[in-house]
DNA sequence: ACCGCCAAACTTGTATGCAAGTTGGTGCAA
DNA sequence: TTGCACCAACTTGCATACAAGTTTGGCGGT
């Protein structure tokens, strides 16, 4: 065939979980994706181990694997070491970042202004996801970068609906303004709190807007 | 056979890596690990995948896996991450660690007090892991856990003869006084000061002790 | 009517076979 | 002698076949 098969089962798999394709909870039935990519099961298996080991699905032994199903306190924890990876993150970034890196960090801010002014949420979705990558790129360090996409990919399916209210944009807006001023100001330990904060208010923002999972999905498998 | 094959193959491998049986570099040939395991290539290639996922091994396209080899730059990056998440770790143990945590903490630090005093590098080497995952459980944050747990598996074939010199002994010993005591006494700030600066300790004895892979071992792959 | 048990269908786990790509060596020519 | 091209052995990538375990539906008993 084409090759590397299980390396595309893996990407679109996760693509399409991320996008919410398959919900948390979803089976994942081995022959049902083959036929769905048009491989055989073992690539799909390769790629689902693999999914596995990123925490976007959970392999139960000799039953199906599920899309992986985080309770409250779960995604709690994974807010809380996101956290803490892009507040370290921020904190190198002021110290590392080229100044076309701050330049494109400038530029971003203010286009996210224009996005909370025309209460565009999508355009300010995908801004803020810009902007952060670009703060995890700032800081040179490819494992910090690796490791905190990782994590921020796992807790994509449980954040889909995070920008519908203009008052969260605005909210998100003014702390990326103080985190932003922090590392263009080259102040490390601001940066780093500001960044912490604003996860923090984020992970608020997303159990409060999606409550649903916190009674509806123990941390035990429900099976 | 008695099944569950590529977990244990996958904890097997990853044991043995870390343990130094298979040396930064070496090709992981999946004919010759399926009969030292004694199973099929099946089971290894799916082990492989997930220690890919994991960091431990790189896989080439079309050719022989091997074991993940770092240049220094990347083991940088590695310390450095793995320093900011243990620091993360130590800020949250010392605002959440039960009594009974602390308690095992203390005794730890006191044993590894009687083994410097001994000169006993093993005895110190495990009684440090110890300390290390005993602070990372008391931030009662999972993520966190596995995320370093995981950093610091990938960096454990590089750094074998840490406690090799005296001298090193008593500074980590010295570093993790001031950390244990920050933690005990609640101080979350010293206790994230501390722990930075104790693994900022500890890369620079990594490089200083095993400059060899310095010059051997250039980042882009030698094959 | 309800509960428990058993069997058949289904799903995953492993092994093996074959195709495609890579590696290393050899022979020919300049 | 050196460089290049080609060929053979080896290794990985994928598919399929088979074995083992799990789920489910039905059947009989209570």
């Amino acid at each position: 065939m084409r090759g590397r098969l299980a390396e595309q089962v893996c990407r679109r798999l996760a693509d399409e979980i991320v996008l919410g394709l398959f919900a948390p909870g979803t089976r994942l039935d081995e022959v049902t994706l083959a036929a769905r990519y048009e491989v055989s099961r073992t690539p799909v298996r390769e790629a689902m181990k693999q999914l596995a080991a990123t925490g976007l699905v959970v392999v139960r032994p000799n039953r199906s694997s599920v899309v992986a199903q985080l309770g409250p306190d779960q995604l709690d924890s994974l807010f809380e070491a996101i956290g803490e990876l892009e507040a370290a993150c921020a904190r190198h970034a002021a110290l590392r970042m080229t100044e076309a890196e701050r330049a494109r960090l400038r530029q971003l801010h203010a286009q996210s202004r224009e996005a909370v002014q025309a209460g565009d949420g999508d355009l300010y979705e995908a801004l803020n996801r810009e902007l952060h990558l670009a703060i995890l790129h700032g800081a040179h360090n490819p494992v910090l970068l690796d490791t905190t996409s990782t994590l921020r990919q796992r807790v994509a399916p449980f954040r889909r609906t995070q920008f519908r209210s203009l008052e969260r944009l605005g909210e998100s807006f003014a702390e990326h303004s103080g985190l932003v001023e922090a590392i263009l100001a080259r102040d490390a330990v601001a940066a780093h709190r500001e960044m912490r904060h604003h996860l923090l208010s984020a992970r608020g923002a997303a159990s409060r807007l999606a409550p649903a999972w916190a009674s509806a999905q123990p941390p035990t498998e429900a099976d």
